[in-house]
Formats: C-alpha cells, structure tokens, sequence
DNA sequence: CATTGACTTATTGTATACAAACAATTAAAT
DNA sequence: ATTTAATTGTTTGTATACAATAAGTCAATG
C-alpha cells in the first residue's frame, strides 16, 4: 500500500511529530487519492501502534523515555534470542549473506564523511542487512514480525544519524564477535554479543534524548 | 470496532477456516454494514497477520505446525521474560491481583465437567487474567503488545478446549510455583518455571495437532 | 478432444456523497 | 464582563456508486 508507506515513512522520519492529528482529507489531496485508502492506511498504523486513536480520528503516538526503555528491553530479548538461535541453525549461506552484509558495513562506514545523510541512508540500510541475516539464519520466520515492531518506531529509527565515526566503526566490531559466535556455532555467546550490542544502541539514544530535554530546559532559562 | 471483532472471533474460534476468502460483501450483508468498514477491519487483521492478501482480498492464514513451534517459542521468549520481570518489580498489589486469578482458577476447575462449554470458557478466560497479571506486574507495557500476538491465533486459542480435569489442575500447581517465586523475588526461577508451563502447552498443541493428522490419514486409507 | 481466445460475470479497489459528531464562534442573558 | 446557549462549520464515519481487474464460461479452432 502506497499511502500506507508515505504516512508510516513520515512519522519513523519525524516529519509528522507526535501528538499530530492525521487529517484524512489533507493527506488525501497531498498524495492524490480519496480519504478511502488513507483510512485503511491509518488503520494499519493503528494495529502496529503508530498512531493512538482519539475520540474522532487519530494522532501520531508520543514515545516517552520508558516506552522506549522498555521497548529497547524487548529488542534486545528478541535479537539476542535471534542471535542464539542463528548460532544453532545457522548454514553455510546463512553465514556468507552475514559476512556479505559486514564487508558492505565496512565499506559504507570508510565512506562515511560526518553528517552526510546518503552515506549515513547507505549504513542504515546495510545495518538492518546484517540483522536481517541473523533473524534469517535463525530459522523462526515470527521473529521478523516482532522485531520489526520495536525497530520501526520513531527515535529508534533515526538514532543513527547522531552516531560518529568511531561509534560505527566499533559497532562494525561487534557486528564481527556477533558473526563469529554464530560461526562457531556458540549460541550464548552470539547472544550475550548481541545484547551488548542492542544496550548499547538504547544508552546511545537515551543519551541524546537527555541532550535534546537539557537543550529544551536552556531554552526555557532563556525566555 | 465491532466488524474487527466479529471477523477475529470468527478466525480465532475456527468458524472461517484457513485459506477460506473473505469475501467482503457477505461479511457486510452478515453483520448489516457496508463494505467499508469491512475492509477497515480487514486491514487491521492483515496487519496482526491473521489474514494473508491475495492478488485480490484476502484469505484466512494458515498455521503448519512449524509455525505453532515457532509462535510458541516466542511466546516462552517473552512470557518467561514477563515472568522474570515481574519477579523484580511486582508490588503488594499486583501480587493480590495474581493470587485472586488463581483462586478464581481453582474454584473454575472444580466446577468444571468434561467437554462443558460454558465452564471452560470460563477457565480460559481466568488463565488469561492470571498471565495479564504477571504482564502487569512486569511493568513493561509494551510486552503485551507483543504476547497477544502470539496467543490470538487459531489453533492456539483453542488448545484450551482438549485439556482434562487432571491437566487442568497440573496447570494450576505450576501456576502456584510461578507465584510462589514472583513473590520471592526470584526472577532465575520464575521465568523458567513459566518456561516450562508453556513448553507444556505447546506439546499439548503439537500432540493434538499429530492426533488430528492421523485421524485424517485413517480416513485416506478408508476410501 | 484439448487448448486457446473472446466475452461475460463477479468482486475488489477507489472515489464520491451523505449523515452524525465534535469544535468553534457568536450572540444573548445574568 | 463572564458564562451559557445556540448556531455554524469542519471533519470523521458509513454508505453508495463507479471503475478496474481477475476469474470463469462458452465457443471456436487446431
């Protein structure tokens, strides 16, 4: 679904902040299409929690910082469970689309320049390559379903782009002690890695959040 | 929305039955609506996942039996990590709430005779109040997001309605222990006790189904 | 007899129309 | 001046209408 892709891309982008109203004859005239298959758009988001139903209408869900806290405590439960489950049943394809998806990191991050958005898109993309490979190689098709529902979510999404260079390059670290635990067939090994590493996602975003709440709060001194 | 429900209940209670296709116009004429609405629900369930799109509509998803393996050890995944957390965070409150459950449980059981409808939804729906409340107690609102998608589905749904008086009470010790230890503050011991528990239905699912696979094959061999 | 092709029918997907609910603004009364 | 009432206007929710596409049937031809 087209309008499906628009509104759910606009809201993990950011550009339809939360608490908005989603207006279904604005959207309608902006992509060219009646309010009919906008509504079933809507009501998708609606199933997935994008966006929370109002007495008439509905508007962009707000994520405080325990939602995603506990969000980023669901993540790391389900990848590092993926992980472990990967270093079970993983085979030898599983593990040459794994490295394939590392050399194409390491490849993305060399030609990364600070706060280039399309080198920092190519990196988001190859990232989720890697994971994707993981879930895939764990041989349970309903983790995808799940995972998806804690990675599509607005501050998660966009998290990257506050990431450095050393940052990535250390992430592209872990990603390798990630891919050989699951070589070695090491299951709890792959996912203590992969838990690290999902923290360690959550404490960088927390840690922005905090910066964005400190620049709000001068602001405030300020008036 | 009340077309959503209708068509949930009729998937999950096995009145539609997988493959069959969701042909909009008689759901409307059935329940006195217009198409509209209709394909707003329908979208919602394809979201959830209960109903897969066709070139053209949509058809009731079928579960193999990998599937249910897979779903039922997710459902161990997070329901053992509810377990745990609750083990950490439960208050007085939420223990009162989970010992109710279970006391609403026993006096189910006991009033329950073989293959009566009537009590045995009854039993369902206090073993839900029971793993509610241990979700409540996790503090962790986004996990129930995440387990009603691994219980609404067909045949899961309806494991409940081959249980015996003996499985039945079985399911209530376990149930103790898992109190027992949240109380304690054990989160080790309360999650793998939950663990187990679902484990155990699971199996009941996957025998029934194995039962169901060869009463069909004993009717193959008879033409 | 089978297979291809055109035509007919049925059902979906999208647009529009209408009714109901909510919000907002203005007028009236205390 | 403030609060209440009423009326107007906007937007959603549902119904209907129309267009597009897939499927099924029947006939025609190899």
């Amino acid at each position: 679904m087209d309008a499906y892709e628009f509104i759910r891309d606009a809201i993990i982008e950011g550009k339809f902040i939360p608490g908005m109203r989603l207006a279904e004859e604005s959207l309608a005239k902006e992509m060219n299409l009646s309010r009919t298959p906008i509504r079933e758009a809507i009501r998708q988001l609606e199933a997935e929690g994008l966006v929370i139903p109002l007495k008439r209408g509905v508007s962009v869900r707000h994520f405080t910082n325990d939602d995603i806290r506990q969000i980023y405590d669901l993540r790391t439960l389900l990848e590092g469970y993926a992980a472990s489950q990967a270093a079970i049943h993983r085979t030898e394809s599983d593990l040459l689309e794994m490295e394939r998806a590392n050399i194409l990191y390491e490849e993305a991050i060399s030609g990364y320049v600070e706060s280039d958005m399309k080198s920092l898109k190519d990196i988001v993309q190859v990232n989720q390559k890697f994971h994707e490979a993981i879930v895939a190689a764990s041989k349970n098709e309903h983790i995808h379903f799940h995972i998806s529902k804690v990675v599509v979510v607005p501050i998660v999404f966009r998290s990257f782009y506050w990431y450095n260079s050393f940052q990535l390059k250390q992430s592209l670290e872990v990603h390798k002690i990630i891919l050989e635990a699951i070589k070695n067939r090491e299951p709890e090994r792959a996912r203590i890695a992969m838990h690290e590493h999902i923290y360690q996602g959550r404490d960088h975003v927390l840690k922005h959040l905090e910066q964005i709440k400190n620049i709000h709060l001068l602001k405030e001194e300020g008036k």
